[in-house]
Parts: C-alpha cells; structure tokens; sequence
DNA sequence: GTCACTGCAAAAGGTTTGCAACGGA
DNA sequence: TCCGTTGCAAACCTTTTGCAGTGAC
C-alpha cells in the first residue's frame, strides 16, 4: 500500500484531488502484478465500478506516468503497457509466458552507455532498457505459471 | 543502394513480387537518415507518387519488418517508427534534436544480462535497448543540426 | 494465366477532447 | 465557493481488412 500512499501524497502536493474514481483506479493499479494497458483497467474497472468512464482511465494513467508512478513497458507488439514504478530508474525483465514482470537496478548499462557515448562523441540524456524471455517457473513447464 | 539491393534479392528469393509501388517505396525508404513512422512516410509518399494507397504503406512496413529489413525505434511517446537496418542485432542512440540514429553493436549488454538472468532463473530470449540524448554535432549547438 | 499485390473504402482499435455537471478542499 | 475532475459522446489518429481489379513473373 505504500505506493498508493506515495502517490496520495504526491497529488496532495500537488493540488490534485483524490476523487473517488482516482482512488478507486488506484487501488486496482497498485494490485496488478504484470504489466497492463490502458484498455485492460477499464475493463478491470468496469467489473468493480461501472461508472468510471474510459477518460477518466486514460487521464488518470497519463498523471501518473508523467509523475513517475507508473512507468511505460513496451511491449512486443509496440502496445504501450504500464507497470508500477517507484522514483528510481529501473529496466525490466518481462516474461513472455506469464507475463510478469521483474525489475531491475544496479544499471551497469550506465557505464556501458558512457564508454560507448565518449567514443562517439554522443551526449546520453536517457536510455530503455528491457529484456523478454521466460521466467524461472515459466522456463520449467511448458505452459504458463 | 545496397540495402535495396538486399532487399530486392530477399523479395526475389521468397517468391515476392517487386512492383512499381513496392520499388517507390524502397527508394524513399532508402533515402531516410532518421526514424520516420508509416505516416510521414505515407505523407513523403503522396508528394511523388500519389497514387499509391496508405494500406500499401502499412503492408510493405510490415513485410519489411518481418524479415528484418527494417527495425523498429520506440519514440519518447511510444509511437513507432522504423529505420533501415541490416540484419545484424543491433541497438540505436536517437538524437533527440537532429533525430539522427546511430546504431551500435558489440553488445556487452548480452553478457550484462546473461549475469542478471543466470542470478533470477530468467531466460532471456530478446532484449531491446535504446539511448535518447543529442549526437556530437548538436551537443555543441543549441539548434539541430 | 496465375496469384501476389494494389487502391479504395470501410472498419477496427486505441486515445483524446469538448462540454456541462459534479464534488473535493 | 472555486476550480480540478468526471462521464459521456463524438472526434481523432493510426492501423487493419475485405474486395474486386491489376500487373509481375
């Protein structure tokens, strides 16, 4: 529950308000364990509140992406997903099977960025980083955990 | 030429036709030196020959991507667009100011990724990594090159 | 002559916007 | 009360599809 607490925090600040509708998307947000797009919260939503509208879905996704709390996943097909996300910089492992998600620090491809800019003369102002494969159950049996 | 030449012979292998519109477009396609997405191409398209449709656009990005002779670039806002490449695997530094794309490979980030995968049970199939930043001749300007 | 390819127009997604009403602070 | 937020519906933009006609081989 901490990020939603984060994220409460943050639009306080802010001056946005925690309406009902903006709660309600951000308790399922911060339920999901895999990647989501846009289209799947609506219809997640609609199951439990039927009366939050598509806008309200994109407009809340789209604060909190540009605030940092949701971070965008590309996924193979170029759909844009959406992951939860604290502050920190982070690249991402996606399991192609099951569709989890696990993510990762300790950027080494900082310093292989930089060696790599130096020598082209190339001034690095940001970088994605992301892998597909399968994960340690799914990589174990032939269908999805 | 030589990527359309390439091209042209992979089409020509695999029992593909090279009609007029398919050849115009390999032309253009050629002549870009920045990521472009099917509309600008559409557009670049209509002023030379505009006879040819929007769905052909779309089909021959497709094929081309498909078979590897054109990869995709994710977009700061998730929009794609292609550029030309040879079939090695390859990732791109994207200027943010001039849109002009250097590829690199010498991929350290294979064995990067190998250490972090072998550490999580993960098996990595794929990865995708691209920098955004501004290319030697624009980091000493303020306006694009 | 065959069949891959084409243009067109319509459909299908996914996302954004205008607007009047609503409701947190 | 004020103004950020909402739901709705319509608009938009990008991409896909069905189809009859065309043209490369």
């Amino acid at each position: 529950m901490n990020w939603i607490e984060g994220v409460i925090g943050t639009l306080n600040k802010e001056r946005h308000r925690i309406t009902r509708p903006r709660s309600n998307l951000l308790h399922i947000i911060a339920g999901y364990r895999s990647p989501f797009t846009a289209e799947q919260l609506y219809a997640d939503v609609q199951g439990k509140h039927p009366s939050i509208g598509r806008a309200t879905v994109y407009r809340t996704l789209d604060l909190l992406h540009s605030r940092g709390w949701l971070a965008r996943v590309h996924r193979d097909d170029g759909e844009h997903a959406y992951v939860v996300a604290d502050s920190r910089h982070q690249h991402y492992l996606v399991c192609k099977a099951c569709g989890d998600v696990t993510a990762f620090e300790g950027c080494d491809v900082d310093s292989l960025l930089g060696g790599l800019a130096r020598r082209l003369g190339f001034e690095i102002e940001g970088h994605w980083l992301e892998a597909f494969g399968r994960c340690r159950r799914c990589s174990h049996t032939s269908t999805p955990a």
